[in-house]
RNA sequence: GGUCGCGUAGCUCAGUUGGAUAGAGCAUCUGCCUUCUAAGCAGACGGUCACAGGUUCGAAUCCUGUCGCGAUCACCA
């Protein structure tokens, strides 16, 4: 059974009990009505734990700002027992609240297992993300589109809504029968188990081979007197394999039977890599099974009058009133394109999903052109759930050489990069030496845990609508603003609870004084709610991050200059692990958001 | 060319609805392990928030223009 906190409720509570008598206090004294109270967190460099900027109120009240501020922060003192002090500076007026005041808070939320989590209620959210083509290998691009989606996927969930996972899988078209046809001709029947291949990297490396004997064609061609465009477009092996992608689409036996089989391998492949990344699906859909559906819904949108015939059969939407183009959704000759199928695709989810009120798409921001007109021909046809619909646009992974490119050997490959992640996190570890009495296995372990930490920090810090420079040479840090770093604080709290254990340590005795560090983690502790739902509405674990490396650096201070479980008396000793304690809830429930896990010991 | 996005310290990034002296990490330098894990802490150095105007008591944040980078403008996906 889960229990929720309170705690934004509490804290919102003050805050707008400061600000009802704030208004009190401009009616008290100025005799005047203010609307708005500007109020934020004071900045650290004054004594204070809230701040009433004086300056709007000068619009209704004229006179000095610092005496409006005395003035108001007399009557605040007065009237409000959790403030304890005040002060102000040029315009702002700082408020101090009472240790009591977070004592009390802290008292009410230490012991809430799921403390910021919500119960879902209301409509549930679909995530569509990864959504890779069948014919290469996860990279990079891709592992940041799975973090981001997973992340995304999680926060919602702990913002208070069911949500759903999953993907479409671009397993059909001409870049499989590319790969497939290559096969064919060189491929000498080998299958993962003959060559030891994982079955995505044996697919992949065929599509390169196609590649490469497509590119030797063209060469071929333009020597014999071809441009460059018709040698493209001539070379046999395309030829083939459109050829092949029309069998396909006949449902020619052979074909199909080779398609099944190199897909099948292909996605032994992937469940490989998801697993390792730490990303999981509710549901799959696949290109195969969806490229035909739309077709219907645009039948209903011609009858609506959402879409127009042009003479030559072709069916359009005019976004132009939208300040968009004209956009095509089915080909003259009756046949689908990728909006047709987005559309059909969508729809199809709400149907298997009565509860869906929404969608979020994780895909890279060169298609943000495509999801505003998708979004915009589903509201057009109606569509209820279309008002939530959300294009989750990243910034691409770029190297320091420029764009991946798979074809031309430039990308990261995701696995790869895992491995050596957490070799790199071996080389550290071995080097510092703290784990004796680790068996070979659980350094494995520890040792990917800390690398994949690394990597998915470094992706989820930045806001994901920003591009990435990746440089694989300096790697990923370890120091700093990493995700080790957060890892090793919240062992660093196993540490010292483990020994609170082993000696025992007093519990709920009666705490009343509060240093300052203390104050500051309780403040931090209190923002986790909040911050979830800002994540969730802004769609960025890039918010989750920051705050957990804020949380981490006001305990690693805290940790520096108190002493835990050398405190002085027994209440203060025990109230520190028990802040400790939360603090490391809060540092594992946030990780956890992020999709990464926290060690025992590192 | 049209549309969209981005531009903050040498590098990588934060910066809530406009609010105080623009913050972190890395790198460089200085201190701190006989006391709870030094993957740490404390400090120094480092900025014309791309540029120019405008709105405002107040602009990195909002508006306009310029420059730079990227994406996109297919009967491809």
């Amino acid at each position: 059974m889960l229990i929720f906190a309170g705690s934004e409720i509490k804290l919102m509570n003050l805050s707008q009990k400061i600000s009802q008598a704030v208004k009190d206090a401009v009616k008290n004294i100025y005799n005047a009505e203010l609307l708005e109270v500007e109020l934020q967190p004071t900045r650290k460099d004054f004594e204070g734990d809230l701040t009433v900027v004086v300056f709007p109120i000068l619009r209704v009240a004229k006179g000095n700002p610092v005496i409006i501020g005395e003035q108001i922060g007399e009557f605040l003192k007065e009237n409000i027992s959790e403030i304890s002090d005040f002060n102000v500076v040029k315009g702002f007026l700082n408020l101090v609240i009472s240790d009591d005041y977070y004592l009390e808070f802290f008292n009410r939320i230490k012991s809430i297992e799921n403390y910021g989590h919500k119960p879902a209620t209301g409509n549930a959210v679909m995530v569509e993300y990864s959504s890779p083509n069948t014919n290469k290998p996860l990279h990079l691009g891709h592992v940041r589109n799975n973090l981001l989606g997973y992340s995304v996927a999680e926060i919602i969930k702990a913002s208070g809504k069911k949500v759903y996972k999953t993907q479409i899988i671009n397993d059909r078209g001409i870049h499989i029968c590319k790969s497939m046809l290559a096969w064919k001709k060189f491929g000498a029947n080998e299958t993962p188990e003959s060559s030891g291949l994982k079955g995505d990297k044996l697919v992949g490396n065929y599509y390169v081979k196609f590649d490469k004997a497509y590119k030797e064609e063209q060469s071929y061609l333009v020597a014999q007197g071809k441009t460059q465009e018709e040698a493209e477009k001539q070379a046999p092996l395309l030829l083939e394999a459109q050829d092949m992608l029309r069998k396909w689409e006949a449902g020619d036996d052979e074909v199909v039977s080779l398609w099944k089989m190199m897909n099948g391998w292909v996605y032994e492949g992937f469940e490989q890599t998801y697993k390792n990344l730490g990303v999981d699906f509710d549901s799959y859909y696949f290109e195969s099974n969806t490229y035909l559906l739309g077709k219907d819904n645009i039948e209903e949108g011609l009858k609506k009058g959402v879409f127009y015939r042009k003479e030559d059969g072709s069916v359009w939407c005019d976004l132009t009133e939208d300040g968009l183009d004209e956009k095509i959704v089915l080909r003259s000759d009756g046949t689908s394109v990728y909006m047709t199928q987005d559309i059909g695709t969508a729809i199809q989810r709400v149907k298997d999903h009565p509860d869906v009120g929404g969608m979020i798409y994780t895909v890279g921001n060169e298609q943000d052109y495509h999801f505003k007109v998708l979004f915009l021909i589903l509201k057009k046809l109606g569509y209820e759930w279309a008002e939530n619909l959300y294009h989750l646009s990243y910034g691409m992974v770029d190297l320091p050489s420029g764009k991946m490119k798979s074809r031309e050997g430039t990308v990261v490959d995701a696995d790869d990069l895992i491995e050596e992640m957490a070799s790199t996190a071996g080389n550290i570890a071995e080097e510092l030496g703290k784990l004796d009495g680790y068996s070979d296995d659980e350094k494995q372990e520890l040792y990917k845990m800390i690398g994949l930490g690394a990597l998915k920090y470094y992706i989820l810090k930045v806001d994901p609508k920003k591009r990435i420079l990746f440089n694989p040479e300096e790697s990923v840090d370890f120091q700093g603003n990493t995700g080790p770093f957060i890892q090793y604080t919240y062992a660093r709290i196993q540490s010292i609870l483990r020994k609170a254990i082993d000696t025992g340590v007093p519990v709920d005795v009666d705490h009343k004084e509060l240093h300052i560090k203390e104050k500051e983690l309780i403040k931090q502790i209190a923002l986790y709610p909040e911050t979830i739902q800002l994540a969730a509405e802004n769609q960025s674990p890039a918010l989750i991050a920051n705050y957990t490396y804020d949380l981490v650096k006001e305990f690693n201070s805290f940790y520096q200059q108190v002493s835990i479980l050398g405190a002085d008396s027994d209440s203060e000793k025990s109230f520190r692990v028990a802040l400790s304690k939360k603090v490391s809830d809060v540092i594992a429930a946030a990780f956890g958001l992020l999709g990464i896990e926290v060690p025992e010991r590192m």
